[in-house]
DNA sequence: CATGAATGAGTTTTCATTCAT
DNA sequence: GATGAATGAAAACTCATTCAT
C-alpha cells in the first residue's frame, strides 16, 4: 500500500472506532481514549490523523453519508431493470431507505445523536443540511415527473423524508411492539404509491 | 410564601434556568455552574434542590411536558365551541401542535437534544415514551371515530406525530427559507383533513 | 424535666447518634447530616448543642469513657465480696476489661478510629492519654501490692493494657477463627494471675 | 532509564509523597492535591499512575510492608552467625522489631492510621491481615521449636505481636516520659527470653 | 429552641490536547 | 509515524457552618 493509502486506511479505522463508540455512548461522553482504544491505536496518534475531536466527528459524518450514498447507487444498479419508470424508481428508493436507513437501529441512534450536536455546531449542521437537501432533491427529481406541480412535489418530498426521520426516531424511543415500524412503513408505502398513480 | 411553595418556586426557577441554558448549549456541555449562574443561585444550593444533574433533567422534562399538556387543555377550553365534532377537534388540535410545538423553535431544539439523551438514558427515554404515547393516543381517540378501522387509525396517528417531529427537526437543521415549514404544515393540514372528510 | 436536663438529654441523644454512625463509617466520612439524621434532629440544631464537629467528638469521647468508668464501678460493687484481696481484685477487673472492653467489637472499632484521630488532634490525644493513664494506674495501684518493685509493677501494668489493646485491634483486623481472642485471653489471664501468686 | 522503570520510579515517588503526607495529616484529610504537591507532579498525572486514591493507598501499604520485610531479611543476613539457635533467632528478630518497627514513631503513626482505615475498607483490612498473619507465623515457626505445645506457642506468638502493637500505639498516644517504651521493651525481652530458656 | 435554606470552599476525577523521545 | 507521559482546566458533587425566620 502506498503512504497515502496507509494514511487513509488508518483514518478509516479511527472513524470505524468512533462508530462503535457511538453505539454505546453519546459523543460528548466518548473520550478520545475510548476511541483510541476501540481503534487499537495510541491516544496521541489520534491527534496526528485528526486535528481534534470535532475534526474527527466531521470526517466521520461525511464518511457515513458517503457510505450510504454509495450503497444507494449500488442498490439502484442491482435493480437496474426499470429506473426509467418514476413509480418503479420510487418503490425501489423507498425500499432502500426503509430497510437500510429508517429501520436500521444503529444508524438511527447515530443520526439522532448527530441532530443533537448539529443544533449548536454550525459545521455539523451544514453537513446534515447538505445531506438532507440532496436526499430530498433526489426524491423530488422523480416525484415532479409524476406530480407536475413543482411546489407541491417539493413539499411532499420534504414531508416524506421528515416522516421517515420521525419514524426512525420513534423506532428508538418508542416500544418496538407498540410501534411495529416495518408494518407501518409498508402500509404507508402502498398508500403513498397508490395515491401517486 | 410558605416553606413548601418557596421550595417549589426555587425548583421552578432552577428548571427555567436549565431551559435557558439548553437554548445555548447541549445538556452535556452545560455545567451545574452555568445553570446555577442562570438561576442566580449558589452552585451548592442546586444540589440541595436536585440530587444531581440527571435528577434535574428528569424533573425539567416532566415540567416541560406538563406545561404543554396544560397549555393544550387551555387551548381546547378557549375554543370550546365545537369539540364534539371530530373534524373540528382535529383542526383545533392540529393548530395547537403546529404553532405551539412543531414550529416552536426553542422547544424543537430542546426536544432534539432530549431525543439524543434518551438513546442511552433509560429514565429519560421512559419519560419521552410516555409523553409520545399519550400524544398519539389523544389523536387516535378522535381519529378512530372518523376512520373506524382501528389499526389504520393507530398507524395514521403514529405517522402523523412522526411527521410533525420530523418537520420539527428539519425546522432546526434545514434552511428556514428552503423549508418554509409554516406553509408546508398548512398545506398538509388541509390535505389531511380533507382526506378524512 | 428541667431546662438543663432537656439540654443534656438532647446532647446525649446526639452523642448516641454519633456512636451509631461510627459503627458504620469512619468519623471523617460521617457528615453532620448523617449524625443529625441518626439523632432525628435538624441539621442546624446540632450546631446549637455542639460548637462544631470536633466539639461533638470530644464530648462523645468523654461520654464513652465516663460510661465505661461507671460500668466498671458498678461491676466492682456487684462483686463486692472480696475487693480487699489484690488477686481477687485483679481477677474481677480482668474479667470486666476482657468482656466489656477488649472483646466488645463495637467499642474496639470506635477506639481504633479514635487512636487514628488522636495522632494529629491534640485534644483527642489528651483525652485518650488521660483515660489510658488512669486505667493503667488503677491496675498498678493493686499490682504494686503484690509485686513490691514499683518500676516493675508499672511496666507490667502498661504492658498489660498495651497487650489488651493490641488484642482488641487484632479482634477487628484478624480472622476471628484464627485468632479466638476469648480463649487467648482466658489462657493469658490464668498464666498471669498464677505468675503473680 | 527504560519506560518501564520510569513508570516504577514515578509510582515510588508518589508513594513516598503519600508517606510524607501521612506524617502530617490523616489519609482522609490528605487531598490528591497535597500528595501531588509533595511529589512535585501534576495533579492529573497522579491519576495516570494510580486509578484513584484507594488504589494509591493499597499500593502504598503493600510497598511499606514489602520494604520492611526486605529490611528484616537484610537484618537476618547481617547477623548471620547463629540463626540456627531458636533463642538467638528470637533475640535478633525481637531486636529488629523493637527498633525498626515498634519504636519507629513514623511507622507507628502510619499503622495506627491504617488500622482505622481497615475497619471499613475490606481491601486494606485484607492487606493488614496478611501481613500480621505472616509476621505471627514467622515468630511461631521458631517459637514452636522451643515450646513444643503448638497451641500454646501460637497463642504466645499472637500475644507477643499484639503486645508490641499496643506498645507502638502507646508510644504515640501516651507521654514518652511516662512510658519509656525502650526500657519497657528491653525489660520485657529479657523476661520473655529467660522464660523460654 | 427549631427549621431548613444558603454559602462557598474544597474534593476527587476526567479529559482534550501537547510534547519529548 | 508512534508512544505514552505531562499539563491544566474544568467537571460534578460534598459538606461544615451560618443565618433568617
Amino acid at each position: 500500500m502506498s503512504r497515502k493509502s496507509v494514511q487513509l486506511e488508518r483514518r478509516r479505522q479511527i472513524m470505524e472506532a468512533l462508530h462503535e463508540c457511538l453505539l454505546e455512548k453519546p459523543f460528548d461522553q466518548t473520550s478520545i481514549k475510548d476511541i483510541a482504544a476501540a481503534a487499537k491505536i495510541n491516544q496521541g496518534l489520534l491527534h496526528y490523523y485528526f486535528e481534534n475531536k470535532e475534526d474527527l466527528l466531521l470526517n466521520y459524518i461525511e464518511y457515513v453519508i458517503q457510505r450510504y450514498k454509495a450503497l444507494f447507487e449500488d442498490w439502484l444498479l442491482s435493480k437496474s431493470q426499470s429506473l426509467q419508470d418514476p413509480q418503479d424508481f420510487l418503490r425501489i428508493a423507498f425500499d432502500f431507505v426503509c430497510h437500510k436507513i429508517t429501520l436500521n437501529r444503529d444508524l438511527s441512534k447515530i443520526f439522532i445523536e448527530i441532530w443533537g450536536i448539529a443544533i449548536y455546531n454550525r459545521k455539523v449542521k451544514e453537513k446534515l443540511r447538505k445531506a438532507y437537501t440532496e436526499w430530498i432533491q433526489t426524491i423530488n427529481t422523480t416525484l415532479v415527473k409524476v406530480i407536475q406541480d413543482k411546489n407541491k412535489s417539493t413539499r411532499i418530498s420534504i414531508g416524506l423524508v421528515a416522516f421517515l426521520e420521525g419514524i426512525s426516531m420513534f423506532s428508538i424511543i418508542l416500544d418496538k411492539k407498540a410501534l411495529d415500524p416495518e408494518a407501518l412503513l409498508k402500509d404507508f408505502q402502498e398508500q403513498f404509491l397508490q395515491s401517486l398513480g
